[in-house]
RNA sequence: GCGCUGAUGGUCUAGUGGCUAUGACUGAGGCCUUCCAAGCCUUAAACCCGGGUUCGAAUCCCGGUCGGCGCACCA
């Protein structure tokens, strides 16, 4: 059994990931968070809120997970995001259908299944596997489809990505900001793709939960004010360089900047946060690297890629972090399609005295001489240089047809304005996190299997299966279990059970099996500590708290408890100081 | 989508035409029990779905679903 195996297996068991539908015989792509899972998952995610929302204060948004036709046109999924395929006709083997006519003709990826097919008949091309005769191309588009409103109504689809939701809204955002960059808008929220074979579980799903943050800055000042926050961090650097020899390096962000590794420091500085906040949750640093994209995998509008990577035992190295710096292309394909300008104005320090050659056409004249073709008259005009402005007739080219103005309907002269600002269209640093792979990841790297020796000498070691969850993240933060079932027992570990309850914390009360049984179901799940009751607690008011990794106990007193807890969980106190040692 | 392969209580598993389906662990209730999966009693819980062959199917055949692996796909 490898260690995925495990993991799932325990997962399931105890209530962290259910296969969807199952009673139904289960759909692939899909799973259900159960409950300590649905919790593990918050934690994580509340955990990015804190890092992205709060300290860097890119507020989180919500729009709909489904989204018009116009949105996805504009973002290029209904037009891209889909691959024509074609099928051998006798050994039913799939193929890409411009791939196959990639040597015929110049531009394969941009033609359509007809134009493909066409060309597969005409050069006769058969199957690269069996030679046999090639199918009719189909567009294989990965967006779930559905109408809006009744009848035909209106095409929708369910959002392949969080991040259009937030370009769409920039201009709202811009104004909410104060028009001021950079600034940053966040999403937490499914996302849907309809993969064709989706595996291995929770790595490829169909509907899964992305967490993204849209980062808008000025394209020309690209350096981050706080950077040196994380110019000495180190981190596993797979430079496209460092690919081809095939060695990951070791190198501080700062030096990656400043020998071009790393586009800027913006970028660079998002690869910090990401990778400051994968070890806040758990993930292992020996087994956490960022990789640059290749030139031909990136996409053509991207200036730099980089994928966080984590080591799976079964699966290798996942992606599950891609930071991006997008540039303008999101914000400038939307503004074409909506024919809206999605800038934003800004002030220069100080303003500045341009000279300008401005031409006036006079409309006056010019509306009754041409009628409708007036204004594009007027627009060819001003385009004009002074030289020829000043013959007596001009002559310019409206819609193909050559049309002569007189001289003097048009004014123009040198002028001097005075220009305050300029609007740019800001460049988008993209940050965008699979959180069920990262889940699944924090799952796996807190998972232990460990041999622990039987309370005699003689007795054979036998393996405990531990969570080493990060505090802050284990779904059950603390356990209340009275030693023995006894009324006189479980009336002050009830008590105790609401008074941790009272402060927040995460608490589970069981008292069915022996003491040890109990200490290994927790174990299992990942709490981090327990609390046992026995009757010493009636004599002197403390109880046990036994400490999940290295099973040590302390003996502290009930009154103040609550706090004592919540400091070992979140405020980094250590075990030893908060009793005495057993 | 294709090929190979598998599917039995919550988990792991025995069973290869006669099943009223094996066992372990787990779960629940109780007894016992003063700190690391102890013991005893009781108890709950399964043949993936649909067809077919057969007197009879968990078992054989066909189709589907789901899982694993390989291919393809993963903007």
């Amino acid at each position: 059994m490898d260690k995925y195996e495990q993991v799932i297996e325990l997962a399931k068991r105890r209530g962290f990931l259910w296969n969807s539908f199952e009673l139904y015989g289960g759909t692939a792509g899909f799973y259900d968070y159960g409950p300590l899972g649905s919790t593990l998952k918050r934690r994580i995610e509340q955990i990015w809120r804190e890092t992205y929302v709060v300290q860097e204060g890119f507020m989180e948004i919500e729009a709909p997970t489904i989204g018009i036709e116009e949105v996805f046109v504009a973002s290029g999924h209904v037009g891209g995001f889909s691959d024509p395929l074609c099928e051998c006709k006798d050994c039913r083997e799939a193929f890409r259908a411009d791939h196959l006519v990639e040597d015929m003709v110049a531009c394969a990826d941009a033609l359509n299944v007809e134009e493909l097919d066409k060309i597969i008949a005409e050069n006769n091309v058969r199957c690269p596997e069996c030679e046999g005769e090639l199918g009719e191309s189909y567009e294989f588009n990965l967006m779930f489809r559905t109408n809006i409103g009744p009848g035909t109504g209106r095409q929708g689809y369910m959002r392949p990505e969080t991040a259009q939701g937030m370009f769409v809204d920039f201009l709202r955002l811009a104004r909410f900001y104060r028009e001021k960059l950079p600034f940053g808008a966040t999403q937490i929220g499914k996302s849907y793709r309809n993969e064709i074979s989706p595996r291995q579980g929770v790595i490829r799903l169909r509907e899964f939960t992305q967490a993204e943050a849209e980062i808008f800055i000025d394209p020309n000042n690209k350096k981050h004010a706080n950077f040196g926050r994380f110019a000495d961090t180190v981190v596993n650097l797979y430079s496209e360089e460092a690919q081809e020899k095939g060695i990951v390096e070791k190198i501080s962000l700062g030096e990656a900047v400043e020998k071009g590794t790393i586009a800027h420091e913006f970028l660079a500085y998002q690869i910090g946060l990401t990778n400051h906040f994968l070890k806040r949750i758990g993930i292992a640093a020996d087994k956490l690297r960022f990789r640059q994209h290749l030139k031909d995998e990136m996409a053509h509008y991207a200036i730099d890629c980089w994928d966080a990577e984590i080591e799976t035992d079964r699966f290798g190295w996942v992606e599950v972090v891609g930071i991006a710096d997008r540039t303008d292309y999101d914000l400038k394909a939307h503004a074409n399609v909506s024919k809206t300008e999605l800038s934003i104005y800004r002030e220069y320090s100080e303003p500045k005295m341009v000279t300008q050659f401005v031409v006036k056409p006079n409309m006056g004249k010019l509306g009754p001489l041409f009628k409708g073709k007036a204004k594009a008259v007027a627009d060819a005009l001003k385009v004009l240089t002074q030289e020829e402005l000043e013959q007596e007739s001009i002559t310019v080219t409206v819609d193909g047809e050559e049309v002569t103005v007189p001289g003097d309907v048009v004014d123009f002269a040198e002028e001097t304005v005075k220009i305050s600002g300029e609007n740019i269209i800001p460049h988008v640093i993209e940050p965008s996190y699979g959180i069920d792979r990262i889940f699944y990841s924090t799952m796996e790297h807190a998972f232990a299997e460990e041999m622990v020796g039987g309370k005699e000498e003689d007795e054979d070691e036998e393996a405990r299966n531990i969570l080493r969850f990060k505090k802050e993240v284990a779904p059950v933060q603390v356990a209340i279990l009275p030693l023995l079932t006894r009324e006189e027992l479980i009336t002050p570990a009830k008590k105790i059970e609401s008074q941790l309850k009272q402060k927040g914390l995460l608490v589970s009360y069981d008292d069915s099996g022996t003491i040890g049984r109990r200490y290994r179901r927790n174990d299992e799940i990942g709490t981090p500590y327990s609390i046992t009751i026995d009757y010493d607690t009636l004599e002197d008011n403390t109880v046990t708290i036994r400490d999940r990794d290295s099973m040590k106990q302390i003996r502290a007193p009930i009154d103040g408890i609550e706090d004592l807890v919540y400091e070992m969980i979140y405020m980094s106190r250590e075990f030893e100081s908060a009793g005495k040692a057993l």
